[in-house]
RNA sequence: GGGGGUAUAGCUCAGUUGGUUAGAGCGCCUGAUUGACAUUCAGGAGGUCGAUGGUUCAAGUCCAUCUACUCCCA
């Protein structure tokens, strides 16, 4: 076996496993039905996105679950892939032919933009997916989907001519969410809501029928005056009533428009009266549609007005708002302007404020809605935390049809054709199928894509095979429903939701209703876990623009991918907002150079022996030798076994971590491997000791495994637990089951009394070093101690673990006896430790150190005697509480005094 | 307006059926260090667990109200 050096140098380590790792095909997702099937489909990642550090965490997350079902022996699959993202590439590759060349993608036409779209994303898509493989991201390469495949694609326009035959799909003109930016329309999933500070123009409409009479209106927009062709009231407005059937003159151009009553209308918000505008605006489309109101549309779809916009043409929309209030200030009609701040729409890409516009659109009316309902209410699907159950039921309770049509090249063209100079709005006049008409030369296909989430969201299905409801491949019939789903919360909507609903209206044969049965057979995944938002220190999101986002490379290189990883999950409470810190990171690389300098110490200890498997190991145990340390140590690896099979069960990422650190450097190396030191030195005792630690960092690897692939991978084969061509990924930690068996069958026996032994012996040595600490003997080896033992059991314990005590106090003697005369000690668990003073003594702050330790002790020592002589306390806890309590109350006196004594010696 | 979340040491956070004297890492202070590791070791200071009220023998934990910050939906 090679020297294992000094520092643990994660570069070279990483590359050169992970290469065998791809050569071994340890990645591969085999269909095999003999085995309990683990899938994972990554969130696919924008082709125009760079790797930030969600997707590290993400992906992080993800990795740990396929790795440990791996271990498992599950048949696992973490298949990759990316999204085509049809706004965002779109705008990118326009932006950049424009830059470049000079043309807009008009000028190209829509073949060759596509092609020159399709080269910019074979040219950037992968990058992430190749960084992720920095990260020991054990995803399947060879199975990488993009959404523009060819076969997903069928699956995606299946999936829309599907949903039209059976009634779900429908054409009209709606009021949608308007991209002026990038000139299409979008979901309301896709806007994001932003408070702007604006102004509120209050304004004055005179009555026709009464000269001398105004109404007065307050609007944010006032560049919409001329599409207005109403205002309205509420009917029960005794401050209007009387108007309702008269006209207003609408400033410009001038022209009357009717006083309407509606009952849309607040009667407390602003003035009462409300101008309605159909083509700007939701509310008012629909009190126009109750009153027969003409749309009267005065914007270009990029945001200018246009000629019906009278002395506003031209303009574009934010300067006509000026000029607006300008031209109406010049008519007299202008009140005042105040500051105001609404709430308004943002395009989620372009991140300007959406328009309402009128237009033609494809619709999706959701299938399936309480079926999504009762997957997740039942437990069918399961979310953690638990609590975004209410978000998702609060969306599906209120949800909207869904605008899928965009107005873009990029994407999946709607494969609709249209008998050319017909009524398009006739179905009979429509051809919806994934092959073209045959006389093709007498239609036109329509010319818009669909929303990209209407491709991501058969994600689990079509990556796996799916093409056509009711058809099913091995592959679909092994990986679906896929074990887990990993994502952030702030796509439940756009996603999340969607995929559900896809699963359960797509995989398998039409049905109008399923049963649980059904339902479980058609979910995409049982469990939902949403990772937080990884925030900078001062809780802002990571952006570019504010640089404050860490190159994750950059930290790869820093720290490692394994300290990393381990650093990031340390932070990720679950599913909470996360504050990066960059010093949490370097805990996790801290962590991997204890370990390595762990198994170094190990290898530096004495001569390899057979590690190749557990009973090899336990057969170098000897039980006649086995000590309260070695049972302590052994039982502790067993219950951390235990606990981490929960915790990851459980998605506790935080507590399966934080327990492996506190065993390992907290339990193993600050105290086994210290107290075994002496044993090492002995050679009689020095195998079963080695044994020991043999058994523990095997066992420990495997469990850390997961979180840290590399370094357990090389210490795995250092220590020679696994031969050249084995790899820790098919070794099962499982819950410490096969160590206790192990040990059932050598006939070793832990006795768990030890664990409290040696935590009393953890104290008396923390108390020793303290007491040295405050005399100024520090950790020399040079201290003498006399203790009274608290009985003679604890006398026993204490003198037969002698040697290691003195190794670990730093004591040069320990004598015992029955009164600790007029010196100072110091109060533990075990007795009164009292120890020999080398030098003089700070009376003065040894006084006030005592007084102080005394106020606390003298609280407690009340607070105890109060709860004891509490007679429902005596007569309602339970057995174990009161004993503890009674215990606690009798070590609290003991010290009370023993500090009172000391107090009186330094007098 | 509706619905979440968070509030614990100087900082970042654990604390999952209520139960012994509330923990970790970082930072700070004191000390150590020739043979696992300074990416280390030992010790220490530092907390009325956001506020108030309630339930209970017992509350950081459960309930109610309030405050601050934050996210989502309208």
């Amino acid at each position: 076996m090679a020297e294992i050096p000094k520092s643990y140098d994660p570069q070279g380590v990483e590359q050169r496993w992970y290469e065998q790792w791809l050569a071994a095909g340890c990645f591969k997702g085999k269909v095999d039905p003999s085995r309990e099937s683990f899938a994972v489909m990554i969130p696919p990642p924008n082709v125009t996105g760079v790797l930030h550090m969600g997707h590290l965490l993400n992906n992080t997350l993800q990795d740990i679950m396929i790795r440990r079902a791996r271990q498992e022996g599950k048949s696992a699959l973490w298949l990759p892939g990316t999204d085509h993202a049809g706004i965002a590439t779109q705008s990118r590759v326009e932006k950049e032919l424009k830059q470049k060349h000079g043309k807009s993608r008009h000028d190209l036409g829509r073949e060759k933009f596509i092609e020159v779209a399709s080269e910019w994303r074979d040219k950037h898509g992968g990058i992430i997916l190749s960084q992720l493989q920095k990260l020991g991201a054990s995803c399947d390469w060879d199975r990488k989907v993009h959404t523009l495949d060819a076969g997903y694609s069928q699956a995606v326009l299946q999936a829309f001519v599907t949903l039209y035959e059976r009634g779900y799909v429908y054409r009209g003109k709606r009021m949608v969410n308007w991209c002026p930016v990038s000139q299409t329309g979008l979901s309301d999933e896709e806007v994001i809501m932003k408070p702007t500070q604006g102004s509120l123009y209050k304004m004055r409409y005179e009555v026709a029928e009464v000269p001398g009479t105004f109404l007065e209106i307050s609007t944010t927009r006032p560049e919409t005056i001329p599409g207005d062709v109403a205002v309205a009231v509420h009917p029960e407005d005794s401050r209007y009533q009387h108007l309702i059937g008269k006209h207003v003159w609408r400033p410009f151009p001038r022209a009357q428009i009717p006083i309407v009553g509606d009952t849309a209308v607040e009667k407390d918000f602003g003035t009462g009266v409300l101008k309605v505008t159909p083509a700007h605006d939701r509310t008012d489309f629909d009190i126009g549609k109750r009153h027969n109101l003409a749309v009267l549309d005065v914007m270009n779809p990029d945001g200018t007005m246009n000629a019906d916009a009278g002395p506003l043409a031209g303009l574009e929309r934010f300067k006509a708002r000026t000029a607006a209030a300008k031209l109406l200030e010049e008519l007299g009609a202008l009140v005042k302007i105040e500051p105001y701040e609404n709430t308004v729409g943002y395009s989620e890409r372009a991140d300007v404020p959406i328009e309402p516009r009128l237009s033609e659109q494809w619709f999706i009316h959701y299938p399936k809605i309480e079926e999504a309902k009762r997957a997740v209410t039942s437990g069918m699907i399961k979310f953690h935390p638990e609590r975004w159950t209410k978000t998702y039921l609060h969306w599906l309770d209120n949800i909207q049809d869904w605008c899928v049509s965009r107005q873009l090249w990029w994407g999946h063209r709607i494969p609709v054709w249209y008998r050319k100079g017909a009524d398009r709005n006739d179905a009979k006049n429509r051809h919806v199928s994934l092959q073209p008409p045959a006389d093709v030369a007498n239609w036109e296909q329509d010319n818009d894509v669909l929303d990209t989430w209407a491709s991501s969201w058969l994600w689990c299905l079509a990556t796996i095979g799916w093409r056509k409801p009711g058809e099913t491949t091995d592959e679909l019939k092994h990986w679906y429903p896929t074990g887990a789903l990993a994502t952030g919360p702030d796509i439940i909507f756009l996603w999340v939701a969607r995929m559900i609903i896809a699963g359960l209206e797509l995989h398998g044969p039409e049905k109008k209703t399923l049963s649980d049965d059904e339902i479980r057979a058609r979910i995409p995944f049982k469990r939902v876990y949403f990772n937080g938002i990884i925030r900078d220190k001062l809780g802002r999101k990571m952006s570019k623009s504010l640089g404050n986002s860490p190159e994750p490379l950059d930290l790869i290189a820093k720290f490692g991918a394994d300290g990393l990883r381990f650093g990031l999950l340390s932070i990720a409470p679950k599913g909470q907002d996360i504050l990066f810190d960059e010093d949490r990171v370097s805990q996790g690389r801290n962590f991997c150079n204890k370990i390595w300098n762990a198994s170094r110490f190990r290898q530096m200890s004495g001569p390899m022996f057979d590690n190749s498997s557990i009973a090899s190991i336990v057969k170098r145990i000897n039980p006649a030798q086995l000590d309260d340390d070695d049972s302590a140590i052994l039982y502790g690896i067993i219950e951390l076994s235990k606990s981490t099979a929960h915790q990851l069960d459980e998605h506790e990422f935080t507590a399966y971590s934080q327990g492996l650190y506190s065993y390992f450097w907290g339990d193993f190396c600050d105290w086994y491997v210290e107290a075994s030191k002496v044993r090492l030195a002995d050679a009689t005792q020095r195998d079963h000791c080695l044994a020991v630690q043999d058994l523990v960092l095997r066992q420990f690897l495997l469990l850390l495994h997961p979180i840290a692939p590399f370094i357990t991978e090389e210490l795995w084969h250092l220590l020679g637990y696994g031969k050249e061509n084995e790899f820790i990924q098919n070794q099962n930690p499982s819950n410490g089951s096969h160590i206790t068996d192990a040990f059932k069958a050598s006939s070793i026996k832990i006795d768990v009394t030890k664990v409290s032994d040696v935590s009393l012996l953890r104290e008396f040595v923390a108390e020793v070093r303290a007491a040295k600490s405050q005399a100024n003997q520090a950790t020399k080896r040079d201290s003498v101690i006399t203790v009274v033992a608290k009985d003679n059991k604890a006398k026993e314990l204490l003198s037969h673990n002698r040697e290691k005590l003195s190794r670990l106090a730093g004591l040069l003697d320990m004598q015992f006896t029955d009164s600790p005369g007029d010196r100072p000690g110091t109060v533990c668990q075990l007795g009164t430790a009292i120890l020999e003073q080398s030098g003089t003594i700070d009376v003065a702050g040894e006084k006030i150190r005592l007084s102080k330790e005394l106020e606390k002790i003298e609280k407690a020592v009340t607070a105890g005697e109060a709860k004891l002589s509490n007679d429902t306390f005596v007569s309602k806890a339970p057995a174990k509480i009161l004993e503890g309590a009674r215990k606690q109350l009798t070590e609290a006196k003991a010290k009370r005094d023993e500090i009172v004594r000391m107090l009186k010696t330094l007098n």
